[in-house]
DNA sequence: TGACTGCCTTGATCAGGATCAAATGCGCCC
DNA sequence: GGGCGCATTTGATCCTGATCAAGGCAGTCA
């Protein structure tokens, strides 16, 4: 499986879907030669752990394809999903060798991983890296602030909304910016995903996506398909303020 | 009062009591020379409003002494703390001029100023500032996702439990390592304060403080002085691994 | 001294979401 | 086609924490 990832992974960054966007973004030529010595790629199916909470981590990463999730697990096994990656994201902390949370393959996944020893040494030797990581990472503070307010103050369908609502606007800003029409994406997460990502339990989250679909925020075809006739309409059940709420 | 924080508030950095763990604690001689230049000492009294959401901020600060939180609150009125700053930690964001969050003084506060202008000149020009700012974002995402897994699934008084352990661990941490015999600190927040960072009302945020303290987990002595007569006792209550959980 | 105010506590009731349990639907493998 | 495994739905009931409503307790100011 991994030699099948080998083979879908880009080997020449200049060819990176995520060249332009993730830690490496910055980086002119030689940087980039010096990336592409230390790097290899890893591929996951979906449902396979990526690390475990506690293990030692020898690298860094980042999402090339697919999405990971970080999860924390608590001694009686309640789980809190902490982190959703998607393409461009970076896992893992300069400086920190003991990962701190599960990471999984919710999709099939690609990453590209870089060894840690020669990445710190990057870091400090030249800025491009280490200024990039810091713009993401207080953007992945700054989301992590927001699903703070999601999981401390939202109600279980404010919460489904909400979600949908990101997974929406990431698949069509990806697409295109017409947000106008209706948006269709395929679900990447499971009842019990969505569950463990808002802190309620897949039941609740079954009788509130079929209470959305009942009430037409939302349409629910086939497996895992989404349609979404108005965002409009979605993003008014989320209980966030109605402008977009893109600060900057 | 502001007359009154300036005559409080240190003027050189040498004796600044944040000078060895805030932003600027990599910083050589000439940096700090050049930080002085840039910066300016604000204080408020505990209850003030220090930037409201939404406004522009033309600085970043650090905290020196007391305590602020930041804020986020719905259309409807409803809250959620999503950040305690304690003295050195980092206000503001280089890049982003329009504040996200409320910041509010929770305690008499006294904060560390400095330009936006010519501090984001200095944080492309030397590294040590971005280096350090880096390392204090990184723990804050850590803070914030224990965080996250609180509000999504510790029961109120897990909870509770787990906001006085980190309250007791930090003050007891700034005065001796002693965590042995009986500890004892102020309670720098009301009960709506706790019901708002909490993800809980104040009501029950009464209860089950009062219910702590009938279980002997506690000892609520006078207005604001909690005394946790057995940590482990408490820690055992937050619901986390009995381990302290400190990766690195 | 007494009223006012802010903060906290306490009680009664309600409801949103959890829990327990079972059924349904779907893809897959033999 | 039948049986299995998995994700999802649906139903019944329970319980934690929210809500609504008083009341207590200090400190403060007139």
């Amino acid at each position: 499986m991994s030699v099948h990832g080998l083979k879908l992974a880009p080997q020449d960054c200049g060819d990176c879907p995520i060249r332009h966007r993730a830690v490496c973004s910055r980086c002119d030529g030689p940087e980039l030669a010096r990336l592409e010595e230390m790097k290899y790629y890893r591929s996951f199916e979906a449902g396979q752990n990526v690390v475990w909470s506690g293990d030692r981590m020898d690298f860094v990463a980042s999402v090339v394809s697919g999405i990971a999730s970080l999860t924390q697990t608590m001694e009686d096994g309640r789980r809190q999903m902490v982190g959703l990656l998607l393409p461009s994201d970076f896992v893992g902390r300069p400086g920190r060798i003991i990962a701190p949370y599960d990471v999984t393959a919710t999709t099939d996944l690609v990453m590209c991983c870089f060894r840690r020893k020669p990445f710190e040494e990057m870091m400090v030797t030249t800025p491009h890296v280490a200024q990039r990581l810091l713009e993401m990472t207080l953007d992945e503070l700054d989301a992590a602030r927001e699903w703070m307010l999601l999981l401390g103050r939202k109600t279980a369908r404010e919460k489904i909304a909400s979600l949908l609502a990101i997974l929406a606007r990431r698949d069509t800003g990806l697409k295109a910016k017409a947000a106008k029409g209706a948006i269709s994406f395929d679900l990447p997460l499971t009842r019990e995903e969505m569950a463990d990502y808002l802190g309620l339990t897949l039941e609740t989250v079954s009788r509130q996506m079929n209470a959305l679909k009942r009430d037409g925020v939302v349409e629910l075809a086939e497996r895992r398909r989404i349609v979404v006739p108005n965002f409009d309409r979605l993003a008014e059940e989320t209980g966030d303020d109605s402008d977009g709420g893109f600060l900057s």
